[in-house]
DNA sequence: TGATTGCTTTGATCTGGATCAAAAGAAAGG
DNA sequence: CCTTTCTTTTGATCCAGATCAAAGCAATCA
């Protein structure tokens, strides 16, 4: 296990699968060539460091595939998961040097890597690459406000819901909607439980009481199926409709 | 209680007291002249509601004084404030009409406004605004994430003190530091409950019992002295020394 | 093939903070 | 002044989820 892969040898940036959804979305073609020189792969295998927080980090990056977890850590050793990055989303703030958080490859991993001064200047060269970042990191504090509120106040099986059926949107995002959604959850119970800050036993419990209640099915340890994605928002506490924004 | 303010007559940015903290920061002379043009000011009393969650919202705005809480809640009551706007923060996204959350004065409160359709066309045209909204945004996001580790893995006593040393620290930044640090908080016991994903009788007995501990000293409702700010900080789990970045 | 290693599940018990309830301040109004 | 209203404190009890403990289960390896 874990053997450092070589990084592949990758397509151009315009056959790129994350193109569209990175912080290079709005990058024009001449943009794109810039990028396009100063772009290196670099590959992480399940369980591997990125980087810890407190180190030196003198690149940014784009996941292309795989996921990636921030993470804080408490001098006792109580963990809680901060963010998860999945294919597209960034890592790294232009304008510090040092990582805030852990950040480990919780599946095989490729990243997209720039070097911080080059992808610094380029951002004052081109307004796109700014504008884009500036929108994705909005999206993020989105995010991170929601799981404010999922951990300040959800139940344990509110939690759960609410971790599985946001997969779940992401993937009918990606593929068409069917009747029944079908997600590959890329956390182990443990990664689970730092993520909803809760205890993996709980976690385990609470799947197997969605699973008694056939709000999901499983296949695996990884494998879950949603037959009725409304009804998992319920069981979310989520305002039934879905909380959908321009 | 509660009189709607008329706007106080303004001195002109330059002389702005949030000047060199608020989005307009980095802004140059002219630049500063276009955002002068567009400029309105808004006051709030306390508890009187700035948007509601779902709104409309033509407009963007810095805190100017005063203290703004943003607040999720749940069908079935149960609220979480994800969020506190104190001088030189800013509300609102650009390139999005709706508000995200209940925004509401938590004490008397004057905004800066700008018309977003304005202040969009101005972010195009001036680096500098875009840029520093960028930075203060990722500023939110890392606290935004410090507060999800909180919510997910502090016990109350933890959380607490916390709030009152990230108070503290805010208050020692702006004046300077002296042996013990006075702090005004600007929330009831239950929106500091809505804050910190307890209920207020948990929070009206752990300030008891810091105060029993001698980790704080309260006068009246609001005010609290901190003797050594280490000592809270240590009380709140954070890593001795605080985490410092560049 | 059996043994080791890593998850995951399930069971029994404990506890920190929620909930329910009431009293005590403190400011505002008549 | 007393009453009303709002906030805070304190007390008694309860319970969701943590903790402690032990099996299950599946993959890998020797």
């Amino acid at each position: 296990m874990a053997v450092p892969q070589k990084p592949a040898a990758h397509a151009k940036c315009g056959d790129c699968q994350i193109r569209h959804r990175a912080v290079c979305a709005h990058a024009g073609g001449d943009e794109l060539a810039l990028l396009e020189e100063i772009k290196y792969y670099r590959s992480f295998s399940v369980g591997q460091p990125v980087v810890w927080a407190g180190d030196q980090m003198d690149f940014v990056a784009s996941v292309v595939t795989g996921v990636a977890s921030l993470t804080q850590t408490m001098a006792d050793g109580r963990r809680q998961m901060v963010g998860l990055l999945l294919p597209s989303d960034f890592l790294g703030r232009p304008g510090r040097g040092q990582a805030t958080y852990d950040v480990t490859a919780v599946t095989d991993l490729v990243m997209c890597c720039f070097r911080k001064k080059p992808f610094e200047a380029m951002m004052v060269k081109t307004p796109h690459i700014a504008h884009r970042l500036l929108e994705m990191t909005l999206d993020e504090l989105d995010a991170a406000r929601e799981w404010m509120l999922l951990l300040g106040r959800k139940r344990a099986r509110e939690r759960i819901a609410s971790f599985l059926a946001i997969l779940a949107r992401r993937e009918t995002a990606l593929r068409g909607q069917a009747a029944t959604t079908s997600i590959e959850v890329p956390l182990t119970r443990e990664e689970m439980a730092d993520y909803l800050g809760l205890t993996l036993e709980t976690v385990s419990r609470q799947m197997t009481a969605l699973r008694r209640d056939g709000l999901i099915q499983t296949t695996g340890k990884r494998g879950v199926q949603i037959p009725d994605l409304i009804a998992l928002q319920e069981a979310a506490g989520d305002d039934s409709d879905g909380e959908m924004l321009s």
